[in-house]
RNA sequence: GCGUGCGUAGUUCAAUGGAUAGAAUAUCAGAUUUCGGCUCUGAGGGUUGAAGGUUCGAGUCCUUCCGUGCGCACCA
C-alpha cells in the first residue's frame, strides 16, 4: 500500500484505520516484523459469527512461525489492551473476529450525521474526461444506447463524487454512408415529409427512412445476383456477393451522395443538415427523458478530417511508415497485435484517424489526466490500438486512456437484430414503462391524494427507476440478459424496491419532525447498548466513501448498486423488528431516528450516483 | 485459423486469493393490536464447464481441453 493511499485510505475510514495500525505494532513488538498495511485483510465478520470486523490471521503465519489459533490469540490479547475501540473478541481458525464497543458505533453515526458532504471525496486534482452515448444520427436510440448511456452518466457521477474533475463528453457521428443512405431514401420516396406533418419525432422519422433504404436496397441485390451469376459463373457465392453489394444503384447513388457531401455541394449540405436537425430534437428529447446530460458534443462532420496532421507527424518522427503505394501504417507486432492502417493510399483518413485526432482535440478543450470511453466490446480491438497508439506517440493522457467495454444486451429472444425488426426502441421502452408504473401504482392506491402532476412525476420516477438500476445492475464487462417481466420488477432487487424504502424511510422522519422529537447528536450521544440491526446499518453506512472509491477506480456502477441494495435490506430488516416511535427510551429512540435519516440520505445520494431519483411518498 | 472476452442454484445475477460459494426470482411454509404489506422470517435448490498445477487456502491465479460470444476491410 501506497503512502498515498494509506493517506486517503485515513480519510474515508476512520474505523479500521486504528485496527490496523494496531496490528502493524503488534507484529512488531511480537516478531520484529514491519508488514505492510496492504497484507492485512480486514473483512466485515459474517452474520453468523460474533463481532463485527474480522482480521484474517493466515498471512502472518509464517511470519509468526506458530498456529494461526495462537498467532491470532496474541493479536486478540494485543488489541484488547492497546485498542480501545475493541471490546472483545473471538477466534474461528485463522479468523479473529473483532467486537467493536457500542460506543464507537454510537459515535461513528454521529460523525456521519454531522458531516454534511459525506461521501464526497477531497478534490484529487485529476481531470477526467468520459465520452459516452456516441449515437449515429440516421436511426433512433435503442436498448443497447440506454446501457451506454446509464453506464456513462453514472461513472461521471461517480468519479465528481469520488474528487475527480469531470467533463462529460459526446461525439454524434453525423456524416458517412449511413445518414446518406437516409437522405437519398427520403430524397427518392420522401414526399417532403416532416416531422410536423407526419406527427412524429425526428430520429424515427430519418430512421424509417434508413429502413426504407435497407428494404429497397436489399431487392436491388437480390434482382441484380443473377445477372453477376451469368457473368462470373466460376466466382464463390460469397465474393459474388461483395461485388453486388458495391455496385447497386442504391449503393452507387450513396455513395455518391457521400462524395458531394465532402465537396460541399449546397444541395446535398442542406438536405443533410435539415434531417440531422430533425435528429438533433428528437435525441434532445430522448435524452432528456433518459435523465442524461454532456458538457461538451463533438460532431464527428467537424473533426473527420483531424489526425492526419497527427500521422504525419508520427511518420516523421519514424513511429509509423510508409507502405510503396503511399499507405501509412503502424506496426504493433512487438505489442502483441497486428500492423494497423492510419492512412490510405490515396491520403484519405480511415475510421481510428479521426479518433487520434479527436484524442488531442479533447486533450487542448480539457487537458485531462484521463480518458473513459464508454464503448461496446466490438470495439475492444479499437481502442487498444488508439491507446497504443497515442502512447508511441507520447501523448501524456495515454496511460490514462480507458475504454469502458461493456457487453451486449440480450434478449431472451435472442440478439437484437434491426433487420429482424425485434430492436427495442429506447423511447418506446420508457413509455411502456411508464405505463405500467402508472398502472400498478394506481391500482395499489399509492398515489391517493397526490395532484396529477405529482402522480406522472411519481411514475417516471418509479419507471426510469426500475430501468436503470436494472442495467445497471449487471457488471458492465458482461453481456446482460433484457428480460422485459423481470425489468418492470418492484420486488427484490430492484430499484423501486430501494426507492420504497427510501419513502418509508421520509415517513418516519416526517413524523420525527411533526412531533417535534430531537434526533440530533446530542439527543442520543450517550446511547451505549445498540441491536445487532443497528449497528450493521452503521458499518454499512460507514463504508460508504470506500464504496465509491472503489466503483471510480474501476468506473463500475454495478458495486454501488449491490451497496444500495443492501443497505436497503438491511433497513427493511430494521424496519420490521424495531419500531422507532414505539420505543419508551428517548435517547434510543432519537438514535433511531437519527439512524433512519442517514440511511435515507446515503440511500439518495448512492441512487443520486446511479442517475435515480428517489421519493418522498410513493 | 489467429486474437480476445465469457461459462456459478431451474432462471437472472453477486462474491479486494479467505470461513459452510451468496442474493433475487420461481416454488413451498410462516409473520403483522407496531412508524407505509411494492414489507419481514424460514425451507428446499450447487461436482462454480472438465482435468491438472501454484497456495496454509482457488469460483477467483497458471496450463490444457470443451462450449459460447465478439473482433480480425485501404468499412465505420
Amino acid at each position: 500500500m501506497s503512502d498515498n493511499f494509506l493517506s486517503s485510505y485515513k480519510k474515508i475510514m476512520n474505523l479500521e484505520l486504528p485496527i490496523i495500525e494496531s496490528v502493524i505494532n503488534c507484529l512488531k513488538q511480537h516478531f520484529q516484523t514491519d508488514i505492510n498495511a496492504q497484507k492485512i485483510s480486514l473483512q466485515a465478520t459474517p452474520r453468523e459469527f460474533e463481532g463485527e470486523l474480522t482480521l484474517v490471521v493466515f498471512p502472518f503465519v509464517k511470519i509468526a512461525k506458530c498456529k494461526p489459533e495462537e498467532l491470532a490469540q496474541k493479536i486478540g490479547d494485543f488489541l484488547l489492551e492497546n485498542c480501545p475501540m475493541i471490546s472483545k473478541f473471538n477466534i474461528v481458525k485463522g479468523f479473529l473476529n473483532l467486537s467493536i464497543s457500542p460506543k464507537i458505533w454510537t459515535k461513528t453515526l454521529m460523525q456521519i450525521a454531522e458531516n454534511q458532504d459525506f461521501g464526497q471525496a477531497t478534490p484529487k486534482n485529476i481531470k477526467v474526461m468520459v465520452e459516452y452515448s456516441s449515437p449515429n444520427t440516421n436511426k433512433p436510440l435503442h436498448l443497447g444506447h440506454l446501457r451506454n448511456n446509464f453506464l456513462g452518466f453514472s461513472v461521471s457521477n461517480i468519479l465528481q463524487k469520488a474528487g475527480f474533475e469531470v467533463m462529460k463528453s459526446n461525439i454524434v457521428n453525423d456524416r458517412g454512408i449511413h445518414i446518406c443512405k437516409s437522405m437519398l431514401a427520403y430524397k427518392k420516396f420522401g414526399k417532403n415529409e416532416t416531422p410536423q406533418s407526419v406527427g412524429k419525432k425526428g430520429d424515427h422519422l430519418v430512421g424509417d427512412y434508413y429502413v426504407i433504404f435497407d428494404k429497397a436496397y436489399k431487392q436491388e441485390i437480390q434482382e441484380l445476383l443473377p445477372t453477376y451469376q451469368r457473368e462470373f459463373p466460376n466466382e464463390e457465392l460469397e465474393k459474388l456477393m461483395e461485388k453486388v453489394e458495391k455496385n447497386t444503384p442504391l449503393m452507387l447513388e450513396a455513395q455518391e451522395m457521400l462524395r458531394k457531401w465532402e465537396q460541399n455541394d449546397p444541395e446535398t449540405i442542406e438536405l443533410w443538415k435539415k434531417m440531422n436537425g430533425w435528429v438533433y430534437e428528437g435525441f434532445a428529447q430522448t435524452y432528456q427523458q433518459m435523465g442524461v446530460s454532456f458538457d461538451k458534443i463533438y460532431y464527428e462532420s467537424e473533426t473527420y478530417l483531424l489526425g492526419k496532421k497527427t500521422v504525419e507527424q508520427g511518420l516523421k518522427d519514424g513511429i509509423f511508415f510508409k507502405k510503396e503505394n503511399q499507405s501509412v501504417w503502424v506496426d504493433l507486432t512487438n505489442d502483441g497485435l497486428d500492423q494497423k492502417l492510419l492512412l490510405r493510399s490515396d491520403g484519405t483518413s480511415v475510421y481510428i484517424t479521426q479518433d487520434l485526432g479527436l484524442a488531442d482535440l479533447k486533450f487542448q478543450d480539457f487537458p485531462m489526466q484521463q480518458s473513459v470511453y464508454v464503448v461496446g466490446n466490438e470495439q475492444d480491438y479499437h481502442f487498444k490500438v488508439l491507446k497504443l497508439v497515442m502512447q508511441k506517440l507520447g501523448r501524456s493522457y495515454a496511460n490514462g486512456i480507458f475504454h469502458l467495454s461493456y457487453g451486449m444486451v440480450e434478449l431472451p429472444s435472442g440478439k437484437m437484430k434491426s433487420r429482424e425488426g425485434t430492436v427495442v426502441d429506447a423511447d418506446d421502452l420508457m413509455a411502456e414503462m411508464i405505463d405500467i408504473a402508472r398502472q400498478r401504482t394506481f391500482e395499489l392506491g399509492k398515489t391517493d391524494g397526490f395532484s396529477a402532476e405529482d402522480s406522472e412525476k411519481l411514475y417516471k420516477m418509479l419507471a426510469l427507476g426500475a430501468l436503470k438500476y436494472y442495467l445497471l445492475k449487471v457488471d458492465p464487462q458482461k453481456k446482460m440478459m433484457f428480460n422485459p417481466e423481470d425489468s418492470i420488477d418492484f420486488q427484490g432487487d430492484t430499484g423501486v424496491y430501494v426507492q420504497f424504502a427510501h419513502a418509508k424511510i421520509a415517513a418516519i422522519v416526517r413524523r420525527a419532525e411533526m412531533l417535534e422529537i430531537p434526533y440530533d447528536s446530542n439527543a442520543f450521544e450517550n446511547v451505549n447498548s445498540l441491536a445487532n440491526v443497528e449497528i450493521e446499518i452503521i458499518r454499512h453506512l460507514a463504508n460508504f466513501p470506500e464504496r465509491i472509491e472503489t466503483a471510480a477506480s474501476r468506473y463500475d456502477p454495478s458495486s454501488l448498486v449491490a451497496y444500495v441494495y443492501e443497505l436497503a435490506k438491511i433497513y427493511s430488516r430494521f424496519y420490521a423488528e424495531l419500531s422507532v416511535f414505539q420505543e419508551e427510551n428517548v435517547a434510543k429512540r432519537s438514535l433511531r431516528i437519527a439512524l433512519s435519516k442517514q440511511a435515507g440520505r446515503v440511500i439518495a445520494l448512492s441512487m443520486n450516483l446511479l442517475g435515480i431519483d428517489v421519493p418522498e411518498k410513493m
